[in-house]
DNA sequence: CGTTGAGTTCATCGAGCGTTGAATTTCAGG
DNA sequence: CCTGAAATTCAACGCTCGATGAACTCAACG
């Protein structure tokens, strides 16, 4: 078993080259306007090479917006230390995340979410059943309210990378950290804690 | 002057019927992901026909999401009476204009908002000169952070839109009016005349 | 050295796109 | 009826795209 000679994997570095290439083109220009063709020619090689190593375009980007999130390693920083400053724990980490390498692959979700139907469910079944659902069941929220409560904080969510990150609408898109989260931590808290009627 | 003879305009519907075709398509798949020839099929036109009548696809796309906002005439009821309710009018005014067929129009606008950098810029330009800079001046807030208070209300009007009618994650997207304007009026509210450190 | 298989390139296919210009139909005015 | 302009269609051009499959390069191993 696993008898391999020939060629070693000599040079892996080509493989992370198109993988930032598709991500950086992934946020710059969406799913459809980031060709094949020009995201070989961003990391300096052939377009069939893109095919050898991730198959069909789809996988390609589920390859970029799929590696650099994981929930359970996030998650226990906002949800721990109970609710009543997760808000400002949210808002906080958030920015954190968008603010690295891994926002892009944000910003190359978000944008292809408004652009196809497979990329919305994609990201709408990564909200609810990834995320909302365990913060729900680890802030113990009342299950009655919980879902309006959650979609109302993916609103604020979404909304604020939209204009910081995507539209780039300032002065929101250049405030420091701590601007943002005075403002709009009280915003999330309320919709995950406060009276809503 | 004006010697025309030949035959008039007769058949104005079909202008109308390319137009709502156009605009649903864009609405639902984007601005690259409608075709002219998909539009013209929806209309039951040939494709060159649409060309007849809007020129260039961008033009098109202008017509559509041009036509059926007139700040004029909406700024008014939300300005009126005020700061002090100014976020549920807000919120109240924004989801009678998103529920109308008018919506169609802001889906599409923000769907390709996110795919393309001319209509990003479109979309940036239309909220800051003509309705952020209007709203601030007839409710004379201080000049120096009525920038933010605008950038913040336009993330969680951004944030609504998208969740509500694009994403159309539940119970937010098919949640009523009143409660949709409880929960998030107080948010507005408060970007507007609120607290913010 | 010769085989092997991974890395890489090349040429090409078929499809869909926006756009164009000429042809054809339709119909109001003279 | 006849003319001419608008409405509408037809056929085609040039382009880009994703994908495919055959060819070539080359390091590792027996």
């Amino acid at each position: 078993m696993a008898r391999r000679t020939g060629r070693r994997p000599g040079n892996p570095d080509t493989r992370e080259a198109i993988l930032t290439a598709a991500r950086n083109a992934f946020a710059d220009r969406g799913y459809d306007g980031a060709s094949i063709r020009s995201i070989a020619t961003g990391a300096g090689v052939d377009p069939a090479l893109v095919h050898h190593y991730f198959g069909t375009k789809e996988q390609l980007f589920m390859d970029v917006v799929g590696a650099p999130i994981d929930p359970r390693e996030v998650l226990p920083r906002v949800v721990a230390g109970g609710k009543e400053e997760v808000g400002e724990r949210l808002v906080r980490t958030m920015l954190s995340i968008w603010d690295s390498p891994a926002g892009a692959a944000g910003v190359a979700l978000m944008r292809s979410a408004l652009s196809h139907d497979w990329t919305a469910r994609l990201m709408r079944e990564f909200l609810t059943t990834q995320i909302l659902r365990r913060v729900m069941k680890q802030l113990d929220m009342n299950p009655r309210e919980a879902p309006l409560r959650a979609s109302l904080v993916a609103s604020q969510v979404a909304g604020l990378a939209m204009v910081r990150y995507v539209l780039k609408i300032e002065p929101l898109a250049s405030a420091p950290p701590d601007v943002v989260v005075a403002a709009v931590a009280p915003t999330i808290q309320r919709y995950v804690t406060g009276d809503l009627s």
